[in-house]
DNA sequence: TCATCATGTAACTCACAGGTTACATGTTAG
DNA sequence: CTAACATGTAACCTGTGAGTTACATGATGA
């Protein structure tokens, strides 16, 4: 995971019409170029614009069938975030997802920082 | 969750620098302005720019003591994005880790060896 | 007190993201 | 065969993100 990758990762989800097109490719999977841009008011081209930079940061997969363009949400780069941002940031996680035995531990978490800030 | 912190969000940690700080902020809680900045070649008044951001994001606290500003790590926001993402996404988090990921990379790769041609 | 220190603000430059229009290329239906 | 269609590329414009230097403000230690 290098930071090239996570910036392409953050920078892609960063534009709202961006997360638009994931929410419609999880919804209707292969749709084409001009079916997702037929969403927006913007141009065609600004949509092309944003297939590329979701396909770049590896968020959508395409195929070309004929003269059409086919497109599908991929989560792997989601998946792959999600576990070095919890693996990393575990220790502020602790607690936060809904077992006893670490909200217990979370508690105590929160105490320390309490401290920390005080001190 | 409104789309402008969505967007707040992905775009404070779309910059390196910004993921750092966070890293900083773990690892050192309640670190000042000056100690954050003395961790990077730009200026005090870039990392500054940077703090602003993401405390407009809700992913730092900051309280001034005295003539120093302190500084802390919230998790709140990413978890609360971590919870979006993986229930509306939940259906496509399983078994999907093997075939798909290399036809994603690609595509995206032609792409930088044409530009790398350009250049 | 006052010189120094830490932070904050202002004003500017520069690169590039994100949008546009115009045109090119390849595919398919009639 | 060719006209309509879907996508791709080129060239350009504009706003803003991200950096800089210069200066202002408020706190503190000697």
């Amino acid at each position: 995971m290098t930071p090239d990758t996570e910036t392409a990762f953050f920078s892609a989800l960063a534009h709202p019409d961006r997360r638009r097109i994931l929410d419609l490719l999880r919804l209707s999977p292969g749709s084409s170029v001009g079916e997702i841009a037929s969403h927006f008011d913007s141009s065609r081209i600004a949509t092309m614009k944003h297939l590329a930079v979701l396909e770049d940061a590896g968020l959508l997969i395409s195929e070309k069938e004929g003269r059409v363009r086919k497109h599908w949400f991929n989560v792997v780069p989601i998946q792959r975030m999600y576990e070095r941002w919890t693996d990393e940031y575990s220790s502020f996680w602790a607690g936060r997802l809904g077992s006893i035995q670490e909200r217990a531990e979370s508690r105590a978490a929160e105490r320390r920082e309490e401290g920390e800030k005080r001190a």
